[in-house]
DNA sequence: AAGATGAACAACCGCGAGGAC
DNA sequence: TGTCCTCGCGGTTGTTCATCT
């Protein structure tokens, strides 16, 4: 026996997402919390597969989404956390507070992977694709070898950062970015809510518990709703529109 | 001004993991 | 224990927009 498709694709919708479709999401979701994906498009009045709603909600809706590219500060951890988890974009986006997998994802082979290359470093092993001279066997020492490259490429990020600082090159700041103190974070109660933080393997969590990264975490249900009005992460047209939204629920 | 090209990002697809029965 | 179902992940594709010729 095959494995079933995802959902029934006869009558279904594809492609970009209407305004109209997003609010019925953002009211169904507002109003039953996140449930069964699956139900949700047939009790929403979507005609959209659960998994498209489960995406659209999860990579665009999501009120504690940040818009923009990515901070210099953000890019290093990317950067960073690539070295260490390789393709793992959702535990990397983990670690980064309002960021997605998918946007993460495309930062990286949108931008990061060229600047990375330019700069002479393989953006899949995180090493310098510079030809490495001839070694005399007999004077061969991989670790120290290791410890120059891993320092090479260190300071290979550091030219990176200075090059967006001196605005020569790739420029992050063109477009407003929130800065740290306007993230807020809803912290809930101290009942445990399901956390995003790493918990795959103790090799990677032991890892990322080092390098002391924030740790990010959904609110529930009611207390989601209670604290929709103090999220300032979205434009001033959307929230305006999801007052409205809101009102009508 | 119009078409070609490339960049950026939203969305889709297929697969695997994990849980329920 | 095996099967089915749901969810989430990562790779890929499609669409839109900006820039270039």
């Amino acid at each position: 026996m095959g494995r079933q498709p995802c959902c029934d694709k006869v009558g279904l919708k594809k492609g970009p997402w209407t305004s109209d479709e997003d609010k019925k999401l953002i009211n169904f979701i507002l109003t039953n919390g996140q449930c069964c994906w699956r139900a949700v498009p047939k009790l929403a009045g979507l005609l959209r597969c659960g998994k498209s709603c489960r995406l659209r909600w999860t990579n665009y809706l999501r009120p504690d989404l940040k818009r923009g590219l990515l901070s210099d500060y953000e890019e290093k951890m990317v950067i960073d956390l690539h070295s260490q988890l390789g393709n793992r974009w959702s535990k990397i986006a983990s670690h980064l507070p309002g960021r997605t997998d998918n946007e993460i994802k495309n930062h990286w082979n949108t931008h990061i992977k060229k600047k990375l290359k330019k700069m002479g470093i393989d953006p899949l092993t995180h090493k310098s694709i510079s030809p490495v001279p001839a070694v005399n066997n007999d004077d061969h020492h991989p670790q120290e070898e290791e410890e120059k490259k891993e320092k090479e490429v260190e300071e290979i990020f550091d030219q990176i950062l200075q090059i967006d600082e001196n605005n020569n090159g790739f420029c992050t700041d063109e477009v407003p970015m929130i800065e740290p103190h306007e993230i807020q974070v809803v912290v809930p109660a101290p009942a445990p809510v399901p956390s995003y933080s790493c918990s795959s393997s103790q090799s990677d969590s032991s890892l990322l518990d080092n390098l002391e990264l924030p740790s990010f975490e959904w609110l529930q249900g009611d207390e989601f709703l209670s604290n929709y009005d103090i999220m300032d992460f979205w434009d001033d047209d959307f929230t305006s529109g999801l007052d409205l939204l809101i009102n009508d629920v």
